[in-house]
This record gives structure tokens, C-alpha cells and sequence, in this order.
DNA sequence: CTGAAAGCGCTTACAG
DNA sequence: CTGAAAGCGCTTACAG
């Protein structure tokens, strides 16, 4: 195998030399240990610019044992054929990694990403990687917290509950005040039959189970007792709502109104419902999550739960940035705020 | 600044001793250069896996002077208040992201993501993180090409038409052949008065003015004369065929389809039809251009030009690193294969 | 078949 | 204020 190197760099020595120092002053300057005098100060970088050096940064890993790379592990689906990593369904990654990314930037780290299957390929990227630290994406089970935190480096898991939330840092939201909020806004517009969307709801603790006890609250608040019968599970994507959407459609009791853990699901209910010649809201009410961008496009808009995923993935970089500066903020669980926005997707119900 | 060290990681020292060897022994093991005796690779392999030893990349890019990372560069928006990169707003690259992660991941390299200001960011950044290749998203002015080759390394331009893309690696689709379908499309069902949506056209080479050139030659082909006035000119995204959606509207002359260069811009025109209470496709027919998974969602299904992101994403990466470990394949340019999607967007035009 | 040694490009005590 | 030297964790001729 032929390989190309990589272009015969400027080096520390070459800077040396041009600016007649030796390359520990030449170190010094450019990390502002203020030892050199002026004058050596100014030499030196004049070199640096003539140059045009950039000191090499796997040197640098190597001495200071620290790479400034943030890793952002993404679950792989290993049912497709190819193992894709699991964001392919769902637009919402993308504002989220731009958030990442853009605090990343601003403090001097780069983003690595990556698909990992299961827990043992997260643990030994990371290790062979040596990132600073992790951000896993989405639900890897309980046991990989215990096998990232021998790896000793911080890690963040982003909409991730239950016990291994407690241990290191997490940033997320209020999932059952989300459920809570989404369902209110349709009792107070008189619905009774309200139907609950979600992907699994048995792991407890989980985004999804949160919601649905919001959804469950907010039902009992005004006296309708929540039963079984109105949860609608399947996966969450669009073609999960859209088969769904076909389920409440059958349905003899008199369903009006859904809420749903995700707004990419809401689609798909939409779609089923339009294909079916059912008029939203007038038939049916329905209440996505995210505030995806798409949900100002379709007609009508959808009626959601807010959340700010380029903020959420900002602040989850930064969360994790400081974990890796300073111990103080590791374990610290930020919980981003909520916001029902109402589009034309909700109405009273037609009786 | 108290900085959190990595891990002290189990280095190949202790790999040597615990199999009582030499490091070169086992680098050589490690590598298949295929120099030691069965019992001594089986006695190293065993140190390596009780040991959990993973070779620490930074050293190995030192020595030899490959990183097996690739750098995935977006522009970023510098009209809004934080620097974010362009892809906020498109859905179309959370899918391209997969497709270079993907193939990058099979070949053993990993993606680096950042947002660059412009070709001097850029050109630093490269450079600073000593990446083996990048990929070039978007427009940056043609004088990155002459930045980026200064620093040796091969690089792939994505949908960049032009000069440039003549000179490095590149990947993209028949831009011209794109514009052409879609047009064709609508002439065949009947349609004369056919608009056309885009960016900017005044960059000649460029995907907006590839596709326009499409359009020409359909509408030529048909004997109409497809005129200025027929163009409409926004910023490639919801909000900008929004806008579109009503000059196009306010038209006195009775424009009955419209070809886009988006699908994001093409869902801006549906809804700008859907709130001045025109139907489509009886009052408009609509074509858009990418299928994104939203095409399918919206009502109606919007009729597109189809290109497959991930496999774009995908070969891109290939190439890219076919580009790095083999001199023969730079240079390459690829170009990915087009379908016409019919939905529900485009009708005969109702006279 | 195996190992000692040089070197990749840096940083960091340490001595002067 | 400045520099020589050791060392980060590897790979790669080279010698035996």
C-alpha cells in the first residue's frame, strides 16, 4: 500500500533556527510562559508568520496527555444492512451536532464522531482515540457507564435517564413536565380521549416512560382516568406514527386528540390521517416534541413541545469541557428549559 | 487551570514486559509485520488482551506521520449572531454526515467536523490538526483550491462545479442533467409557464446555474423561451421559497409550475401556497431537488429529483481516502446517479 | 527470529 | 532570560 505522507511540515526546530532561539523558547512564547524577553518575543513570532508554523498537535497530545478532541458517540442500527449510525432517521442531529461542534470550537477542542455498536466498541474507540472526553448519544444500556468510567475520562450522556443519569454529568430536560405541559394544552381544550404515541415505554425511567407519567398527571388532573388502551407504541420514526396514526383510526372508541414523544412520529400520524381523509385538528388534535424545523413546513404546522437542540448540544459540549478543565462540573445535570408551542395541529374537539 | 489528565493508559512498555519481549516485538506483532515466531505473537496477543492494550494514536500519527483522521469542513453563517455552521438549516446533512462516517469508519479513519470561517481558517485548521484528507462542503471562493494544495494533502470538493473541482478530487451529480428532468417533467404533463426557484445563479459552474441551464434546455427543447422574468432568485432555505412562494403568487402572468433547487426551498413554496389558499397540484405543480426523507412526509408528497445523500456522503469518503492511501484515485471525479420521484406535487396543469 | 537505538515534534523541569 | 536534555509512546531501519 502506497502511502502518501503528509506534507513535510514547518517544525518547532525550523522556527528555532529562522528566529535564532532554541525551540524551548520558541515553546515558551507561543504558550505564553512569560519567560522571553521582548525581543526574543518578537522574533520568534515574526518566524511563526514567515513560516507559517502550527505546531503539530499529535506532538503535543503526546507530551501533555491531552488531545483537545471530544468524541460523540452515536448507537449504530444494526438491522440495516450497512451499519449506519442511528441518525440517519431523525433531522434533529443535525442541529444538535452543530451545537456541539460550535462550542466545541469556541474552547479550543475538535469533535471526533463516531458510530459504536455496543458498548465494548464505545470503550475502545475512546481509549484508542484518547479523546478528552465523550458525549454518548441516545440509549446504550446501563452498563455502559460502568465501562466508560474505567476508562477514567469524562463523559455526558445526553437523553439519557434513570440511575446511571446520577453519576455523571448529563444534560437533558424535564421529559415528565414535557408529557405534562403537551397534555394539558389538549385537556384544556376539552379533549377526553387522548392517545399517547411513544417508542418503548418499559424501560423505566427512560425519556419515553417520563413523558407518558406527564401525559398520565396531567389526565388525572382533570379526572380522566388513563388507561392502557390509549397507548399507541412503535418506533420512532415516521413510519412509526404513520402506522400508528392507522391504529387510532380503527379504533371504535372516539379518539381525538394524540400526544407524541417525538415530532418526526407526529409526521407520520399527520400523513396516516391525511391519507385517510381525516382533517387535523378538526378530527383529530395531535401534539408532536423537538420543534424540529419541519413542523413550521407541514400543513398545518405542528403544535409541540419545544426544546433548543442547537442549545442542548452547546451546553452539553460545554458541560463536558469543563468536566475535562475543571473537576467541579462534572456530575452536573442541566436540564434545558420547555416551551409549548402552538401551531394549527390543535383545536377544540368537534362534538 | 486544573487540567484533568487522560488516564494513564497501558502503554506498549508494559506490554513488553508483561510478555517479555521487546517493544519492537510487539509494535511488529501488532503491525503483522510477520517477523516473530508463533509462540512469541501468541504470547504477545495474550499481554494485549489481558492487558486491554490499545496502541495510543497520537504516537503512532507522530512517527508515522499519518493521523487516519479526515476533516469534514463546513462554512459557517456569519450573518448570525454565534458562528454556526451552514448546516443548520438543511436536513440533508445529517444524512451526508452518516455517509462519510460510515465509509470513514470501515476503512479505520475517523471524522473530524468543524466550522471554517474561510480559506485561511480552513487552511489553518488543516494544517494544525494534521488531518490526512478533508472534505469541503458548500462554496468557499475558488481560491481555496490554490490554499488547500499548498498544504499537500489530497482533498475532495462537494457539489462545487467550476474551475476548481477540475483540479482535486470531487463529487457530485449532473447538475445540468437534474435541472433538465425536473423541467422536462412539467413540460410533458402540459405546463408552459414554468418558474424557476433558486440561489444564486451568478456564479457560473455553480450548482444553482448548472440546474438553470438544465431548465433552459428542457423548456428550448419544447420550443418555449424561458425568459428572466421567470426566475426567482432567495436564499436557499425554508424562508426563502416562502418569500418566493408569494412573488410568484402576485404574478400576473399565470405561472402554473415551478422547478426548485431545493427541497427545502420547494417546501417554502408549498407553504406559502397553502396559506394563500392555493392548491397543489391544481393551481401549482411543484418539483423540488435532493428527496430528503421530509418529501414524503409533507401533503402532498412532493415530486423531487432524487439523489441518495448517505451514498453521496459515502463515496465522497471513499474517495477521499482512496485519495490518501493510493496517488491514483485523486483526481477522480465521481458523479452520482439522478431519479425523478413522483409524488403528489406535480399535475396537468387545470385549463 | 529478536532487540537496542534513533527519531517523530513537541513540553517541561532543571541548570545556568 | 535562555538552552540542553529527558521523555511522551510509538515505528523502523539495522545489527546480530
Amino acid at each position: 500500500m502506497k502511502v502518501r505522507f503528509m506534507k513535510k511540515n514547518t517544525t518547532i526546530k525550523d522556527v528555532a533556527r529562522y528566529a535564532q532561539v532554541s525551540i524551548a523558547t520558541v515553546s515558551n512564547v507561543l504558550n505564553n510562559v512569560d519567560k522571553a524577553s521582548e525581543e526574543t518575543k518578537r522574533k520568534v513570532m515574526e518566524a511563526v508568520h514567515t513560516l507559517e508554523y502550527h505546531p503539530n498537535v499529535n506532538a503535543q497530545s503526546l507530551v501533555r496527555q491531552k488531545s483537545n478532541l471530544i468524541g460523540l458517540i452515536f448507537p449504530l442500527s444494526k438491522h440495516l444492512p450497512v451499519y449506519k449510525t442511528f441518525m440517519g432517521d431523525n433531522p434533529f442531529y443535525t442541529e444538535y451536532i452543530c451545537g456541539v461542534e460550535c462550542s466545541a470550537r469556541s474552547r479550543g477542542y475538535d469533535v471526533l464522531i463516531t458510530g459504536a455498536g455496543d458498548e465494548r466498541q464505545c470503550k475502545e474507540w475512546i481509549s484508542k482515540r484518547k479523546i478528552d472526553g465523550a458525549i454518548i448519544m441516545g440509549k446504550y444500556p446501563d452498563s455502559i457507564v460502568k465501562e466508560l468510567e474505567e476508562l477514567q475520562i469524562p463523559f455526558v450522556m445526553t437523553d439519557a435517564h434513570g440511575m446511571y443519569s446520577e453519576r455523571q454529568g448529563s444534560v437533558g430536560i424535564n421529559d415528565e413536565l414535557g408529557g405534562y405541559i403537551a397534555t394539558k394544552h389538549l385537556t384544556d381544550l376539552g379533549h377526553k380521549m387522548i392517545a399517547f404515541a411513544a417508542g418503548d415505554l418499559d424501560y423505566i425511567g427512560g425519556v419515553n416512560h417520563q413523558r407518558y407519567q406527564g401525559y398520565q398527571r396531567a389526565l388525572e388532573e382533570v379526572g380522566i382516568n388513563s388507561h392502557n388502551g390509549l397507548v399507541f407504541i412503535g418506533t420512532v420514526s415516521f413510519d412509526g406514527g404513520y402506522e400508528i396514526g392507522f391504529k387510532i383510526m380503527e379504533r371504535l372508541e372516539p379518539i381525538t386528540a394524540v400526544v407524541t414523544v417525538a415530532d418526526i412520529m407526529a409526521f407520520g400520524i399527520l400523513k396516516s390521517f391525511t391519507v385517510a381523509g381525516r382533517r387535523v385538528p378538526e378530527d383529530y388534535s395531535v401534539v408532536g416534541f423537538d420543534d424540529l424545523k419541519e413542523c413550521a413546513y407541514v400543513t398545518p404546522g405542528l403544535t409541540t413541545i419545544r426544546q433548543d437542540i442547537f442549545q442542548k448540544g452547546a451546553i452539553t459540549a460545554e458541560t463536558l469541557i469543563n468536566g475535562i478543565e475543571y473537576e467541579k462540573s462534572i456530575n452536573s445535570h442541566v436540564e434545558l428549559p420547555l416551551t409549548l408551542i402552538i401551531r394549527n395541529s390543535t383545536g377544540r374537539p368537534s362534538d
